[in-house]
DNA sequence: GTCTATACCCTGATAGAC
DNA sequence: GTCTATCAGGGTATAGAC
């Protein structure tokens, strides 16, 4: 039973992440979260005892799986700078679902009163600081110029996987990830390789 | 009275699109949009018949706006590439409401049975064509290399803007968008000006 | 662990008086 | 034009049986 139970809720939190990708936090509803997981709404809430726990619940757990990747594609002994980059935007596209939660939960989440606001004000402080640590490190190593702001250009890379995944989610077929991040590197490669001169 | 009638409804547009900035579709209610304007929420359905269509009168008003200020920086005739890129982020500081209006609907609305789905799938349709006819004639006005694919950089810097609004409206002490604006049109600029090389 | 039953509130929307 | 009254429905959450 107790085996039994750690795969239920388990299955609760896969759930549930769809439907808060889907919806949002306040479209999603816990009876039809519920009825998808095989549950009634009750018995949904014997796990998580309120809806707010449960984002927080398939937030702090979608997190985890999102954190190790990112981890480990920045962990990478010998990773080159731009490779980094790119594996960056391959990890997202293999995992839709993911980006789509983040995405759609971002937006709802800048009302300071929304129940994961702070959640994600952290997350992006921690994910800035991780960059900049590592591209302070590459930079140094591979031989680039040294007089740019990379608080800014970690500002930047971000700004451009946030907003490709917003134009992506919404016209996938008429825009691709993959294909406008490339560009971005180049742009960012070339202005690095370039001497300091101003 | 009929001049009375349509400022009462611009007072709703005005406060619809407060609320719908700060809570999104499913998060704001008639009845708190119907008391900060001073009516019943009968009374504000008068005006409106449904959520749904506020929604839409909140969005094509807003639209407008947004469209004028938008074609204004495009279609000064002088006007160089990159000070128009600058003239677009700087539009967007002053309208934190208005930004901040269409960065959460987009999020809830990447669901495609979401009320302004096609809504925003539209708006940035457009607004990449448009892009993109200005730039072909200015790239090629001012010299810059030509073998470029305009719709990538179209999509890029769109999503640039958008990036970087979701990071500044959540943590506005911490990110500011006109410096990392101004390094990304250094980034694209140098980029241009190289020769066509590989 | 999971259910039924239910409390209780709030939602969007309508009918109809004024 | 704007209101009161009201409706049907759905929302989260709790009590308590099994």
């Amino acid at each position: 039973m107790t085996t039994q139970r750690r795969s239920r809720k388990e299955a609760i939190l896969q759930v549930a992440t769809e439907h808060f990708a889907r919806h949002g936090f306040h479209g999603a509803t816990l009876s039809a979260i519920a009825e998808a997981v095989g549950l009634t709404e009750p018995g949904l809430l014997y796990y998580f005892p309120s809806k707010v726990e449960l984002l927080q619940g398939v937030l702090d757990y979608r997190d985890q799986a999102d954190k190790s990747k990112y981890m480990a594609i920045l962990e990478q002994d010998k990773i080159s700078l731009f490779s980094a980059l790119q594996d960056l935007v391959n990890v997202n596209q293999e995992r839709p679902g993911l980006v789509q939660l983040f995405t759609v939960m971002v937006g709802e989440s800048i009302n300071p009163e929304h129940p994961s606001h702070d959640f994600f004000v952290q997350r992006y402080r921690a994910l800035r600081k991780t960059m900049v640590d590592f591209f302070k490190t590459a930079a140094v190593s591979e031989g680039y110029r040294t007089d740019v702001d990379l608080e800014q250009l970690v500002v930047l890379i971000i700004a451009v996987l946030d907003g490709l995944q917003i134009q992506w989610l919404l016209d996938p077929g008429q825009v691709e990830m993959t294909t406008g991040f490339a560009l971005f590197t180049r742009l960012v490669e070339t202005y690095l390789e370039k001497e300091p001169s101003d």
